[in-house]
DNA sequence: TCAATTCTGTCGGCTGGCCGACATAGGCTA
DNA sequence: TAGCCTATGTCGGCCAGCCGACAGAATTGA
């Protein structure tokens, strides 16, 4: 499978920092435990910490005034994560919650811009993470643009796949992150609803089929098929 | 007026570097003329360089199978643009093409890497551009999500007024980027004759006024109101 | 073990806004 | 000054997909 639009691995900060430089980190760290449903921060609260994830999951989602989440990215063990306000100064405008129990270290911005000026090879990895959260969302936006929902939920599949999915030995791909469909509308910008018939008409097309909470994605299956590496030629203006 | 979302001022690289850190970096430049509607980069080709613009304006875009064009960001004078790949690897995924006749800088991605080892300032300030432009894409996908278009359509003129507007004596805001409706149309997702509705009913409704291309803000309007300040509790779950 | 709650699946009605299509205005070039 | 090209303005048809509604399955909690 060709590594489809949006899918970013390395996305392990703590793992690719030298030990010597994780180590130094560490010593500036509070270690915090937050529980399911958790918020870690929310937008309008002062953006003074930057967090690392040591076991769980968390999510990175906007709220709009009617209460949908819009929901921008996921969080694994080893992410950095509440940087691009600290960074930038001024409040958060996200949340972060919990999707299960989390367990984290929390580093006060001062003391995280420091280690930076310390450790060049950690503020490139941060370029690094930054930069590629940047092309994620790019890519976001494209396919909320360009692309109807059931295609949207494709390339959602095939973009986790690629990042969080199991290889199993004859090919296929087995992606156990517990998901809702309202959690996928959530990424995608769509409903509930129609996720659940994107879902089913894909299972019907025999791409994909759905065991107790696991997605198991056929071998054969081009999902997302939105390709990058052919770019039609620039219109003429 | 307050600050609309997804505004972020600060943007000029070049202008935040010391004045030693960007006579080093000028050293590693090569110069380069662009003119109007000519590609600095495409989607599809390596990411070998690191631009900075002197002068002139350029637009960053993806480009959808059918031609469509994203439109993430605009880089006026003193911005570095990208760098996304070339934090990353790997090859281009989307266009950067002039919009007026542009002097820039080029420096190639391994020089870039270890001028920032050598220069943490600078390093910082490239996580800063990069966590703004991550915040505005942010606020971007949440106004696809959940604004329609005359929404969308005054949020951008916000923005836009606030990062590039000219205040008057009288507090009106004057907009002078030349800017057509399909351009803007581009950057909110949306269509040539929808930006031209969603303008006249601004128009109509007395928040604004078109002359001779330069949009005129007035000053006592609330464009773009969907505030950040006050979001509601989080849902319950 | 049995509520209580949260998820999944399906259906139809309604509509925002996309997509032609066409007319006019404005800006460049010669 | 005429001619060309691009941008603006307006209209109507059409449809993807949102929304409400409801039933059944699956989980959770006590």
């Amino acid at each position: 499978m060709q590594p489809p639009p949006g899918s970013e691995p390395l996305s392990d900060f703590m793992a690719r920092l030298s030990t010597a430089d994780r180590d130094d980190l560490r010593r500036l760290a509070a270690t915090r435990r937050v529980a399911r449903g958790e918020l870690i921060f929310k937008a309008g609260s002062a953006g003074d910490n930057v967090y690392f994830l040591e076991s769980g999951r968390i999510k990175i989602y906007h709220l709009s005034p009617t209460g949908k989440e819009i929901l921008l990215w996921f969080c694994f063990s080893g992410e950095i994560f509440g940087l691009a306000e600290v960074c930038h100064g001024g409040g958060r405008e996200v949340y972060a919650e919990a999707c299960e129990t989390t367990q984290l270290l929390a580093v006060r911005q001062e003391n995280f811009k420091t280690f930076l000026e310390g450790h060049p090879a950690a503020a490139l990895l941060v370029n690094d993470v930054l930069a590629g959260r940047l092309r994620n969302l790019g890519n976001l936006i494209k396919s909320l643009v360009v692309s109807d929902v059931d295609e949207r939920v494709a390339q959602l599949l095939a973009r986790l796949a690629a990042t969080y999915g199991h290889k199993m030995p004859n090919g296929d791909v087995v992606l156990d992150i517990r998901l809702t469909h309202q959690e996928m509308a959530n990424m995608i910008g769509s409903t509930r609803q129609s996720v659940t018939s994107a879902l089913s008409a894909l299972r019907r097309s025999g791409v994909l089929n759905v065991q107790n909470h696991q997605i198991l994605i056929h071998h054969s299956a081009v999902l997302g098929s939105t390709s990058v590496v052919t770019p039609p030629a620039p219109v003429a203006r």
